[in-house]
DNA sequence: GACTGAATGTAGATCGATCTACGTTCGCTT
DNA sequence: AAGCGAACGTAGATCGATCTACATTCAGTC
């Protein structure tokens, strides 16, 4: 049973008795087909189940496909992003296709996997890829890069305004009263990258802490992988003069924060922790985070539509920021006590 | 900038002083290349930044792709599936591609994405999709199905174990001495589709009450929209006779439950949850659920590896089970009072 | 030195679709 | 009735790769 080999256009047009091009243009609804014809076509194509090939297609012309590099599949706030992309795209006739990168993975693999497909578009959130590398694949082909913060000649730019963000979070806390503020945050290699969200948010927390004169209580913990971050925080309690508030680079790491509190019996006036994403379960009545929200399908929708508009011709970059709003919940408070 | 026509074989040949069919050679690394020509050609392949395209390569023979369906992005599961399946298919030629469904989408229009670029092979996870349809699909082209308990006589089958899973949560409520157990799911749609995990761990329900003479005690609550799981909680509670336990038919639905639960002060005594998946924050010291274990990895790493074999040739029909187990914390516990 | 066979390379058909260029038919005007 | 343009169909080139069949070269053998 297996191995019969699919229907191609010459089977539907030998069914219906027309010529292949005759089929191609009641497919493409192009011009030039009588109704008697299209209806002899159309039922050819039902009898047989046929579906054009669109990798036959793509060798010429567009494959109606675009592309969206994930490199966090288990990352809720990126799974939004995604859910977001594919609520914008559905009603067009571009169909979505995810290439996933492997956890440690090597270089830009999922995104060769995308060009090598011939998508006719990408959307890329990798954060690691190298700058010019991206820079000349956007030359090649519409690309709409998500979470960075870069400036470039060739490819769009779709992200939340992370200075902004950051600057709830900090406002929020300082507000409070807090004074040790610790930033929890990924391995060196994600945050040196710059432009990178989690490089961008450290800036803001080390800028906040100097101008507001609280550079002595500057501590950056750092996790590399999600079993880190308790560690970090465990680490970050038992040093000299504490912190009573951790700004966390992300809802992940924050409530990994709020796991080793939780542990230590200590409430929000005794540590404070503010996350960044409004991941959905953050929201949760015993997680219930503070957080910053980015509207992750925002920014789903605005690459998909800049993307498109790519696609359809536009040749001038485009820039598209997304303005985060701070969600307060129980996990801030104001510190039991703040000594200098 | 754009438009520079992609670089194909026959620039690379051109590039290097050798035919189109040299160069398909030494990328396919046939027979019949001397190192003297393998080097040149590499060269040429190097300075041009040629990729071949899958496409083109599709019309003749495989495309080394496989397609992967997802009808639910943020499902936390349904992605630790995903994760498992691209750690195994890492290390081999095929590339995972992603096709997202849309939320409420109609039909099949993901997995038509995936046959109409040509994939080698197909994992479905659709619980939606009718059995014969599959049936026909899988007699075209290699398919592995996960998480429905069908029987087939074209694709595989990976599913975990609901049977043993469900009973393994009715079992521990039991004997923590629990008698009114209700039962939280989704929406009819997709609890009476037969075989699939919703319907199965919904029938051991029934079966496990109706077995320990509790049938009068049965009660199903059914959420359409994660939404509507804590209205579909607190209409258990406010019924007469409320349950004190509720085994949920999944982690998402048990931690809907628990925020109800945790809103109206009840403990684990009070009302005890055990959920299903072992999601990653059923673990976080604040959920703490009871949950059933079916290491989402290993279905997705035996899909990949069935179809692989699949696609290797091997034409009968494979069945792979894996053992659930059940993870207990401190959602559950005895009942405070149990009057028959 | 002719013969054999392995090693190396090329020409050209082929895959499934698209698209241009062109031929035929038909209805309408003058 | 001739002329004309719109409507409808088709032949055949084309896209980028693969693969079969074949040509050429070269070393080794008798």
């Amino acid at each position: 049973m297996r191995g019969q080999r699919a229907v191609t256009i010459t089977d539907v047009a030998r069914t219906a008795g027309v010529s292949r091009a005759a089929v191609s243009k009641v497919i493409r609804d192009a011009y030039g087909v009588s109704p008697e014809m299209r209806s002899r076509v159309e039922a050819a194509i039902e009898r047989l189940g046929y579906r054009p090939s669109v990798a036959a297609r793509a060798i010429r012309g567009p494959s109606f496909t675009i592309g969206f590099e994930l490199h966090e599949i288990e990352n809720p706030a990126l799974n939004r992003i995604l859910s977001g992309a594919v609520a914008e795209i559905a009603p067009t006739d571009y169909q979505l296709i995810v290439a996933p990168a492997v956890a440690g993975g090597e270089g830009h693999r999922a995104i060769d996997a995308l060009v090598d497909l011939r998508a006719d578009g990408l959307v890329v959130v990798a954060p690691h890829a190298a700058s010019d590398w991206l820079e000349k694949l956007a030359s090649r082909m519409p690309v709409v890069l998500l979470s960075r913060h870069d400036r470039s000649e060739n490819y769009d730019i779709v992200t939340g305004d992370d200075v902004a963000g950051a600057r709830l979070a900090m406002h929020h806390l300082i507000s409070l009263g807090h004074h040790r503020i610790a930033h929890l945050t990924r391995g060196e290699e994600t945050t040196t990258r710059e432009g990178t969200p989690p490089a961008v948010r450290l800036e803001v927390y080390l800028d906040e802490m100097t101008q507001r004169g609280l550079a002595r209580h500057i501590k950056v913990a750092r996790a590399a992988t999600p079993g880190d971050a308790r560690r970090a925080t465990s680490d970050l309690l038992a040093s000299a003069n504490p912190p009573s508030a951790i700004f966390a680079m992300n809802d992940d790491l924050a409530m990994e924060a709020l796991h080793v509190a939780q542990e230590r019996g200590l409430s929000a006036s005794d540590l404070s922790i503010v996350g960044y994403d409004n991941v959905r379960l953050a929201g949760h009545r015993a997680i219930s985070l503070t957080t910053i929200d980015q509207s992750g399908d925002d920014l789903g929708r605005w690459a998909v539509r800049l993307l498109l508009e790519r696609i359809d011709g536009r040749t001038q970059v485009k820039r598209e920021t997304t303005q985060p709003s701070l969600i307060v919940r129980n996990s801030t408070d104001h510190p039991r006590s703040e000594q200098h």
